[in-house]
DNA sequence: GTTAGCATGTAAGGAGTTACATGATTTT
DNA sequence: AAAATCATGTAACTCCTTACATGCTAAC
């Protein structure tokens, strides 16, 4: 007696896999530089441990996604020896997979850090993906700000004026990225070009 | 062969344990109505499901931090009912233990989501605790503020004026975050009234 | 009298971490 | 040649969620 629900997906995806795709997409490299990478593109929120990542990369080459080759043309380093830099690639199947990631919206897209890592990916995209998933993403932002707008004045106490602040700060937060959103969208929806340019990016 | 390190405490705490001691420092109450309360001032983030839940007040009990008593005196509904409303008070050791948390400093309390947790009971700590998570708080913002100003050009293209948005909205969060702290605290060392507010509660 | 919501739980497992284990290469 | 860092991996464990299971109580 199986629990699962069959349309219940058997792993739920957190964005590492489109992280390791698309990371792979531009170049292939072995699972340390990865890491690597990652931590950086990934900007400080979500490390992955090697813990971690090693066994996705055995996922992913089992189901063929990626391809482990013994890095010929990619590093003129020695490698000829026993053990040591398992390169990956992406495989056909692995491209495929990638471009259905990053066009797939979904709660996982809209949420902080998938969002994020969508967004380092977005140079890979279609227009119209990068505008659903920009749309998903500021719906969500305005539940949030509506739902802070909205939140109680906490039983008739001032007491609280820590928590106060703080919903303060989300709720600004929520209201800038909701302005930033929409600028984005405009521009994506203007100039149809892939790249496109923050309005104020100015002498700075 | 345990691996586990004797230093290290078996288990990493998340805030839950305090959330719920402190929720039940407030009145004693039922698991299902500990949850609504939870949902509703550990604002949208963080909810905790009853999977949860329960096995962790189960623990609680074990530990005797908490004490699960039939229901007199709180409760004026009918509950002589076979199963229902086990209802869950503080003890002595349960109020000890949240003392402790409250005051506990660590790199739990200063996590954007261990930090709204103790905002949320700073109501029942002392003004020097307060300073010291506050201060604690404000120096993860500094760093991550530090982080996000330093963060590379990005391999000489300007393609990724997208995850360059994003970085500056992070940015702008945590020097407003760092501002809002410093007022704080300054307010809470200047007049070390429990009852603090902030400065600019104007006409909105 | 049956649906909806209150209330309490358990089992299975997903997603990730830390600590451990090992070996290769580069630097000092 | 010792130390640091690159590189790959595994085992055990944490912490939480989903789905399941059960029963009581109020509303329609």
């Amino acid at each position: 007696m199986t629990i699962v629900d069959p349309d219940a997906p058997g792993r739920r995806s957190t964005g590492f896999e489109l992280a390791i795709l698309g990371s792979l997409a531009e170049s292939p490299m072995h699972g340390y530089e990865l890491r690597q990478r990652l931590s950086v593109s990934l900007g400080s929120l979500r490390m992955f441990s090697y813990g971690s990542l090693y066994p996705m990369l055995r996922r992913l080459t089992g189901s063929a996604l990626i391809d482990t080759h013994a890095g010929h043309e990619v590093d003129p380093a020695p490698l000829t020896s026993k053990r040591s830099r398992v390169v990956y690639c992406l495989t056909g199947a692995g491209r495929e997979r990638l471009s259905v990631l990053l066009g797939d919206d979904g709660p996982q897209a809209w949420s902080d850090e998938g969002f994020e890592i969508h967004l380092a990916f977005f140079h890979r995209t279609t227009a119209e993906d990068r505008v659903r998933i920009l749309e998903g993403r500021r719906r969500r932002m305005e539940e949030r700000r509506e739902a802070l707008r909205l939140a109680m004045p906490r039983a008739a106490d001032r007491l609280d004026a820590y928590t106060e602040g703080l919903r303060r700060l989300g709720l600004e937060a929520a209201e800038r990225e909701v302005c930033w959103l929409t600028e984005l969208i405009e521009t994506e929806r203007r100039g149809a070009s892939p790249t496109t340019r923050l309005p104020d990016a100015g002498p700075a």
